[in-house]
DNA sequence: AAGATAACCTTACGCCGTAAGGTGTCAAAC
DNA sequence: GTTTGACACCTTACGGCGTAAGGTTATCTT
């Protein structure tokens, strides 16, 4: 019988950073209690002394990768919610295996409620109307989370058990399709997140106060 | 031992059926092959037959999803991609339970590529530049992916295990996401769809062909 | 010394997807 | 009219999953 350490082997920390170990290294499907366990080298029902249910761990997962977004206190409205979606893309680059679990994810958390708090703060500066400001909040969010979907794991990068149609027959039926593919290139990403955050930053702009309410 | 009919019990598209009625009951979690072969008064194994797993079944799923959602074939770009993106929100209303598969899934069957297709040969009309088409269709679909997946199954809505902060505390640390609660019902989501597609539109108009080539 | 608590483990249950192979029915071939 | 073989569906079984219930230590408190 292995003699136990006064400091303790597992913690909530050790235990978060290894499942995003896993989730990154093999994707949120392969992050099984079991597998976690086997890796931190640790008996799965360890685990439940730390968190209450799978469901439990994930969402301190969605914490851990919200907690770093902040967004500054200084410069305008429009610097500042760039700022924040820069810091969201770059959590969606650390872990992309987690992205698709974030976008469909409720945020009850005080971290994930913080987060929207931020977003709508900076709103404020622009959009004084509550309704305006709702739309404008919307408008930005669903552009914010299709990208980073997108970019992550997206309608181009998904599972799917089937075999695609022959390289022939896409070239045949799906021209435009083909002609796309050059820009799926991930470095195209960069320059399409600027282009789309300044588009949308217009957008609101643009919102009328008196036209939705 | 019982007789058999002439004409098969199965088919695939009475499991697609069974299956879509599952998912929108119970969402796509309860969608099991033991489960769905039990609703359909069928032993698990005989699904097998017609799908050869259940990634080729969600497979059929998707297209199910996708494949009412058709351009017409006249009236103005505007228009047409106006049309379209009101028949996918159309879609994602019969299926709400779908939408988070929809959106991270990716598209590499016939119908999935078909759809693909129409949505890029539409904006042809408006832009010729093959760089400047591709921005545009990402960040008209970024947008379109955000919204359907916000409506269906958002931030607002997703699971999480985390009982949320009290009423009490919520009020006091995140006013602005209070007041937007009133913005999260349903009928809101009507005006903001109108109003996001306008907004796109015309950042799509204003997209310069030779700023990103 | 005695009891409480924290940290981890053992066992077991009922789910899951699906591989391998079996069985009954029916239409066509001889 | 018998044989053949494809079709549609079923039986059994395996290894994985989350986790409920309860057990076992080592450490801390009094």
């Amino acid at each position: 019988m292995p003699k136990k350490s006064s400091r303790p082997a597992l913690s909530q920390a050790r235990i978060v950073t290894g499942a995003l170990v896993l989730v990154n290294e093999k994707g949120l499907d392969a992050l099984s209690m079991r597998g976690l366990a086997s890796a931190l080298g640790v008996e799965p029902m360890s685990l439940y002394h730390w968190f209450k249910s799978r469901d439990h761990l994930l969402d301190a997962l969605l914490d851990e990768f919200l907690k770093e977004i902040r967004s500054p206190a200084c410069g305008s409205w429009s610097e500042r919610l760039g700022d924040v979606s820069h810091q969201f893309r770059a959590a969606c680059h650390r872990h992309p295996g987690l992205v698709p679990y974030v976008v469909i994810h409720r945020f009850n958390t005080k971290v994930a409620l913080g987060l929207l708090e931020d977003f709508l703060e900076i709103l404020t500066h622009v959009k004084k109307d509550a309704a305006t400001r709702a739309a404008a909040f919307r408008l930005y969010i669903h552009w914010l989370i299709g990208f980073c979907l997108d970019e992550a794991a997206g309608f181009s990068k998904g599972p799917s058990a089937q075999e695609p149609p022959s390289d022939q027959e896409v070239a045949t039926l799906f021209p435009h399709v083909v002609e796309l593919g050059p820009f799926n290139r991930p470095d195209h990403f960069d320059s399409l997140f600027s282009l789309g955050l300044t588009a949308v930053l217009r957008a609101i702009l643009a919102l009328d106060e008196s036209e939705y309410s």
